[in-house]
DNA sequence: CCGGCGGGTTGACGTGGATCAAACGCAAGG
DNA sequence: CCTTGCGTTTGATCCACGTCAACCCGCCGG
């Protein structure tokens, strides 16, 4: 997709080994300042230079088997973690069983901010698909963006908006009912594939209606009735976890419906 | 306004005018190294030196009367707000009307988290009493928490502190019924009275029947017959907004009640 | 080919909280 | 003293969603 910029990059570019003997994706996985997500991810602004050193920054990967937790609620809080690929959730669960899902998480987004309140993570992110992360120790973060002005303003952004966004979801599950909330939810995503380049209009749903219920306040069932009721009105095509949104007009209104 | 900030009250506190004529109170306001609420705010684990320079970053006060907004949704952002004296209560509002509280705030805590993300205010923010706030510009702070590696560190706990808070609400709102709501809400409020050298067993709500219900997703009617169930029960003895919690272990057992 | 299984759909019914409506109680103002 | 008004309480009814249960469908292994 964007194979030049940074000073690392054109370096591989350039040497025989990268053009003959490495694929390309490899060359890719090496580092933000190639990496194709660099726009939607921490990168966001750096310049070349900056950039290298965030290069430095971020030791570790690792992959993901769908299913696999990448952290669990009480684990100790040392990295911030950003989505190469795949799909994640996060979920909370309290002592007598119950649990919520706080958010679905997709590439370029960050995982892990929860923990950095009391050290220790505050809920569970477990991959949704085989997935892979750029794992960020915190400290150097810290470090780094005390050095970096653009960095660390990123940094506080991208807090700030997962705060905003924790408000939608209050909202949400405070004052909208099934469709309102279902039509929110697949709105948001159908959003944010667009903003990776993908369909905004035909997707798959990487979690179960379940996983959608619990993020959404509802139980499975009304979950599908939901399904059901927008493909008879024409607003989607739904096959499995397949969504075809059909009227995305219809959905929005749908969203902001009075119900007075 | 205020007349003491910053370089200026150093001075005060050091003149004559100040241990002779001005009264305490006033002192006190002066500034983060002797306000009583550092161990709550911002300032917390910082060196004498450099809270000195922390003085410097609080250049405005505000005072506000009940009902006044500290901002509105929409709004450039500008500052972070710390609360120093008073009650504030956070509501998003959407275009057909529905609005939801998102949050009540109390001494110590910060308000304006939500404008970083996109320079401009998210919410309304809303004096519930009158109130003092300390105006920190964000840009300065930024400047700061890059010199003090303490003043960072807190400053991120703080954000992260509020994703954690947010998550706790969404289960509530995601899982839990009315009574279990009002129960959590309650101990909520009761700890962070307790936090603040109050009693935990007796308090006066500063918000209405409909803001708590706002908060928590219910109506007003509904958040009114759970405290009336509350009092038959002897958990509560509620009188208007007066609160007194008689049985804190009864009213924890029912927020963690199992459904089935 | 069959049988089992997990996820999804659909239907029948029950219920918690919303809605509608009336009345109360405290406070401010005449 | 009475009026006015807002916030709250309480009751009666309604309805959206939860609950329970049957069934379906695609998938996998035998």
């Amino acid at each position: 997709m964007d194979q030049t910029q940074g000073p690392v990059n054109r370096l591989v570019l350039t040497s025989a080994r990268a053009t003959k003997v490495m694929p390309a994706l490899e060359v890719v996985k090496a580092a933000c300042s190639n990496c194709s997500l660099r726009e939607l991810c921490l990168p966001i602004g750096l310049q070349p230079e900056e950039l290298k050193r965030l290069d430095e920054l971020v030791s570790t990967r690792r992959r993901l088997r769908r299913g696999d937790h990448l952290y669990r609620a009480g684990q100790p809080f040392e990295f911030i973690y950003a989505i190469r690929s795949g799909f994640f959730k996060t979920d909370v669960l309290i002592e007598d069983g119950r649990d919520q899902v706080t958010g679905f998480q997709m590439t370029g987004e960050l995982l892990g901010l929860d923990g950095i309140s009391s050290e220790v993570h505050s809920c569970n992110a477990i991959a949704l698909e085989d997935s892979e992360v750029c794992a960020i120790p915190f400290s150097h973060l810290e470090g780094l963006s005390r050095q970096i002005h653009t960095l660390q303003h990123h940094f506080h952004k991208v807090m700030s908006r997962e705060i905003v966004r924790d408000h939608g979801v209050m909202m949400l599950l405070g004052t909208m009912r099934a469709e309102e909330r279902l039509a929110a939810f697949l709105l948001n995503l159908s959003q944010r594939f667009k903003a990776r380049g993908y369909s905004p209009a035909e997707f798959n749903l990487r979690m179960s209606r379940d996983e959608i219920g619990s993020y959404l306040g509802l139980k499975l069932e009304t979950v599908s009735r939901a399904f059901s009721r927008f493909q008879e009105d024409g607003l989607l095509a739904v096959h499995q976890r397949k969504i075809r949104i059909l009227n995305t007009t219809g959905l929005k209104k749908l969203m902001t419906h009075q119900r007075g």
